[in-house]
RNA sequence: GGCCCCGUAGCUUAGUGGUUUAAAGCGCCUGCCUGUCACGCAGGAGAUCGUCGGUUCAAAUCCGAUCGGGGUCGCCA
């Protein structure tokens, strides 16, 4: 480096190393020429020093200093130096000191870049993506990916004490049906055939607890290919563990603690456990949703029984196909004009609703367009179960239950942020449990896992199994944090009977469940212990923790919503050789080709 | 696949009921400046307004298509 070696850390210094000869490498963060005196901001991962260039102390130095521009590559050798009084700076933590150059090298220029490497600009996104390297050298996303250093590093901390073994999986395994779509990768040396990228590593794990390891987990990146989200990139990373002989209490408990150790390791913030517990259906009940923001109340108001002989058709036909009508109160927003009500409305329908049925306190007195289907003592029964007072408005939806959960749900959301109901500060844990098993695919014509197909029923609904499969509830667990599903575990089978059962239920034939699953079923009549598990969206949680409205922010090199990186370009199409090797042809259908047909 | 939003100097934005030279701040370049720290002062360069097409005497502005980015529904066991 120039002959020079790095002594210090930029951000480190401080009145400490007084009077210390330092060597000190880094970019330029700013330069400020007075002419006769050249202050440059240098900084490296740490932070920031001011180094001054006297040419009266070090000529050569300080004519060097002069063609320096920002974001060069420096090397600096010089004294650490009180700073004169009323020069001090207290936006720096090196701000009691300076260093007084006397030596400096170029160790590299630098082209004035696109943005500059500040947190106070918003630059767009696609730029920042392009030059990654420079959107990271931003402190602000810095801080992300030390935090999430920090994470890890604070998991495998708390896993190791509690003897976890960290094990990698397969990244090259196999095609399964059920769950997002896959990433394929083709076999070269077997034509025609396809490994598939896991979406988790689920299945290895559970044969990693079959294999004796007891306590396992994984840092596991994961992969789907499906449309990307806000919270959601075609590959991510899975905190993924597995305990034997674990009920469902062992896992909360553990899981609780483990929050806890990272929240204070990271943040240093103590989280208060246990997390509070709702069952899935209180949770859709009260709250619309199986991952409801408890950070403000709002609840779901069931007023079924209040309308049940009103004359309202809409309310009527409702509850005569077994639906239900629940409404929210919104507080304060009775004087709504019918706009914003119309608003609420498309909003209502874009959820799944066929409409929505409101009645607004207004300073003038009740307006309501189902008021006259509403009989004095219906309508005060209504606004009295809602507590609903002058200047709130009472929304309502009449429809199937979940149907109702979802619009009510989304809206509830929508009021919590347009009135500030929620406190940004706040981490809100909580778990869900008691899931259903299963849930009916019209589409499909079949049953599918809402968890997946290795979770175990609760024991007390084994026998609904087969009478009535949908009335099963699943050992399953989410852990929910401020609205966001942060992770989802289960108990999970372990008996090779009830897996088949399940595939068959999943429809499955014998023939598909031993292709796809055979290894399991087989290693499930070796001795396998009973286990369970959990995983996280690991992204998501540093995310929420950083305080980030998208996982990107906390992912090194994200992708765009169209699932490309815009630094590398890739996906790009390959050479032909390279297909030939794979034994693949392509055939793509390009949008004007197609319209001709 | 559906719906919605965005695209103007390097960056952030203004300008859009259709008219001559597209405006500003920051950045950049040059000069001056020995205590600044978002240094200051003076001057300068820099944009066929994402792309293609249409309407029009005239388009950054209106219309259509397309590309790119974002949000969201579907999808995500």
């Amino acid at each position: 480096m120039a002959g020079l070696k790095r002594t210090h850390l930029c951000g480190k210094l401080s009145l400490q190393n007084l009077d210390e000869e330092v060597v000190l490498m880094g970019w330029v963060h700013r330069r400020r020429d007075h002419g006769g005196l050249i202050f440059i901001d240098l900084r490296d991962r740490y932070g920031i020093v001011q180094i001054v260039f006297n040419p009266d102390l070090a000529g050569q130095a300080f004519s060097k200093a002069e063609e320096v521009r920002n974001e060069y590559v420096l090397a600096v050798k010089g004294k650490v130096t009180a700073r004169p009084s009323g020069t001090i700076n207290p936006n720096l933590t090196t701000g009691e000191i300076e260093i007084y150059a006397t030596d400096l090298k170029i160790l590299n220029k630098a082209k004035t870049p696109p943005f500059y490497i500040s947190d106070d600009v918003e630059v767009d996104e696609t730029i920042r993506l392009k030059y990654r390297y420079l959107d990271l050298r931003r402190t602000e996303m810095q801080k992300s990916l030390i935090l999430r250093h920090k994470t890890t590093k604070a998991i495998r901390d708390f896993l190791d004490k509690h003897n976890f073994l960290e094990i990698e999986t397969p990244m090259l395994t196999k095609s399964s049906p059920e769950g997002a779509r896959d990433y394929l990768v083709p076999s070269r040396v077997n034509p025609g055939e396809f490994y598939a990228l896991p979406q988790s590593p689920q299945l290895f794990k559970q044969i990693l607890m079959v294999a004796g390891m007891d306590r396992y987990f994984q840092i596991a990146r994961c992969f789907r290919d499906e449309d990307l989200r806000a919270d959601r990139q075609p590959e991510f990373t899975q905190l993924d563990m597995e305990i034997s002989f674990s009920d469902r209490e062992t896992i909360i408990t553990l899981v609780e603690e483990m929050m806890q150790y990272i929240f204070k390791e990271t943040l240093n913030l103590d989280l208060s456990i246990p997390f509070p517990r709702l069952t899935y259906y209180e949770a859709m009940e009260r709250f619309g949703s199986d991952k409801p923001d408890l950070r403000f109340k709002m609840e779901l108001v069931d007023i079924s029984d209040l309308v049940k002989s009103c004359n309202f058709k809409v309310f009527q036909s409702a509850l005569a196909t077994g639906g239900k009508v629940k409404g929210i109160n919104a507080e304060g927003c009775g004087n709504y004009p019918r706009r914003q009500i119309d608003d609420l409305t498309k909003l209502a329908i874009s959820c799944g609703s066929k409409g929505l049925a409101w009645i607004a306190l207004t300073d003038e007195g009740l307006k309501s367009p189902i008021a006259k289907f509403l009989t004095e003592e219906e309508l005060n029964n209504i606004i009295k179960k809602m507590g609903g007072k002058q200047g709130d408005l009472l929304l309502f939806v009449a429809d199937s239950p979940s149907v109702v959960a979802t619009v009510l749900g989304h809206l509830r959301l929508e009021f919590g942020k347009r009135l500030n109901l929620i406190n940004p500060e706040e981490f809100n844990f909580s778990w869900i449990i008691d899931f259903p098993l299963l849930e009916w695919d019209p589409e499909e014509k079949r049953y599918v896992a809402i968890h997946h197909p290795f979770t175990a029923p609760l024991e007390a609904d084994l026998d609904l199994l087969e009478s009535e499969p949908d009335r099963v509830r699943a050992q399953a667990y989410d852990l929910v944090l401020n609205g966001v599903e942060l992770g989802g575990g289960s108990i999970r089978i372990h008996n090779r009977s009830i897996q088949e059962k399940m595939f068959k239920l999943l429809g499955l034939t014998k023939e598909q469940s031993l292709e796809k699953f055979g290894y399991l079923l087989e290693a499930f009549e070796y001795g396998t212990p009973p286990h369970g598990g959990i995983a996280f969206g690991l992204d998501r949680m540093i995310m929420l923790m950083a305080r980030k409205d998208t996982i990107r922010d906390v992912i090194a090199f994200p992708k765009t919503q169209s699932a490309s990186d815009l630094m590398t370009q890739a996906p790009s199409p390959v050479e032909p050789k390279q297909l030939k090797e794979l034994h693949i042809k392509l055939d793509i259908v390009t949008k004007k080709s197609s319209d001709v047909n």
